[in-house]
DNA sequence: AATTTTTAGTGTAAAAATTACGCAAACAAT
DNA sequence: ATTGTTTGCGTAATTTTTACACTAAAAATT
């Protein structure tokens, strides 16, 4: 019989924090999964994440546990909303403040913490464990609002990109199709794109303009009160 | 001394919800407060809000403390963000789910329970207990949000008003100036208000026209993907 | 080797949305 | 009586958004 140190006045609930990760493969946005090794819901897929520890906040707390599962260090995490039905896990009273982030599929490693990461296409993913099948759901809309408004977008790219490839995130992301003209021209009057390298005398038609997102001019317009849009 | 039932292998921290409420009094947004009667912030204003039930959902407890403290019965709360800092409260580790809504004035009335609650208007709101100043800028910031997208504005006019009152209020949330021509313009061609009452033949100029929010319209245009900006 | 398909680059005209702006009548305050 | 504020109303100029076609090079197919 296990010990149970922590006594209160009046029953409290666990706390945990997830993360829904998501990647990029070029054409369909991806998320990442661990193959959960225990009860409850053993086998099943999830969100990366756990509980939170007395002395850590929310935020600590989703960053650690995604390092501890997949390896991933260091990520900008940002909560998007607080899950606290009442039975959303069978063990004991659990809320949990989900985060989502936005990562380079290459930032994982296939090391011993991932061994059962896997990134899934989001029209490959199965049923979920608890209720991350509805976390998951909240937290594409919130990645939809969100893109259209801050160019979170450049987190999914490689440093160096093509317009083709971020159109291509757009539309994968806003499950849309843009003129391209149309989305070179508005992309390039923003101002938040640099050439990546000058263009080579012989580059051929076929060639494409590479780009690099450009923090400083970003953070200048932003600044000025600036609306990125789509 | 008192019995300590409610017993876990792992701390626990103690869930709250929060809510702020902000209210229109013509010309400012005020955000209704509560006096806080014991310990720990004695004497300092707060929003209502408290300790979360065992068994009800994060809004059921900002709904339920909602009605106890200020007397305000089924208030449609949205939650925003969850506060962990882990010294926000002095008492212990306490993590709170923070609502906002949107509330006419006349829906308080000042009985019992909201013996100690008191609207402020938003340049007079005192320095708050707990990290509610905190939690205060971070509302604010996602009402100048949500009004760009969503007609919450109405909730909190009254159910009759004129096109006056409705700039007044998007100019006391974004704290702007709008053009008085252009912004009458842009509203009807929304399409979601409708005259209150035929304007009488008789009716001066200086007579103001009433209008009133349309629901059906709105939820009509909302369905189609439609969007309200400023 | 020839043919077909795919990709990147580029610009303009039409339509729609936004902005700036003035006047006359009614009422209120002085 | 005079002054200042409020309401209703509409248009011209500007800016933004949208729709749309061709060429050359490379890759894929035959």
């Amino acid at each position: 019989m296990c010990e149970q140190n922590f006594c209160y006045r009046y029953p409290h609930p666990a706390v945990t924090a997830d993360c829904v990760i998501f990647g990029f493969d070029g054409v369909s946005i991806r998320v990442l999964l661990i193959q959960r090794g225990i009860e409850p819901f053993k086998g099943r897929w999830a969100f990366p994440g756990g509980f939170m520890k007395i002395n850590e906040t929310a935020e600590e707390c989703a960053r650690r546990e995604l390092e501890e599962e997949t390896g991933l260090k260091n990520t900008a995490v940002e909560q998007f909303h607080t899950f606290s039905d009442i039975n959303r896990d069978p063990r004991e009273r659990v809320i949990t403040v989900a985060h989502y982030a936005l990562v380079r599929l290459s930032e994982v490693k296939g090391g011993d913490d991932a061994a059962s990461a896997h990134w899934f296409a989001m029209d490959e993913v199965p049923s979920l464990a608890f209720d991350h099948d509805l976390i998951l759901r909240v937290a594409v809309n919130r990645l939809k609002e969100r893109i259209c408004f801050e160019p979170i977008g450049f987190e999914l790219l490689p440093e160096v990109f093509t317009m083709t490839e971020l159109q291509n995130l757009y539309e994968a992301i806003l499950e849309v199709k843009f003129d391209r003209r149309n989305f070179y021209n508005k992309m390039l009057k923003l101002g938040i794109l640099t050439e990546a390298e000058p263009r080579p005398a012989n580059a051929s038609r076929r060639t494409p303009t590479k780009y690099r997102f450009n923090d400083g001019k970003y953070a200048e317009l932003k600044q000025k009160g600036f609306r990125l849009e789509f």
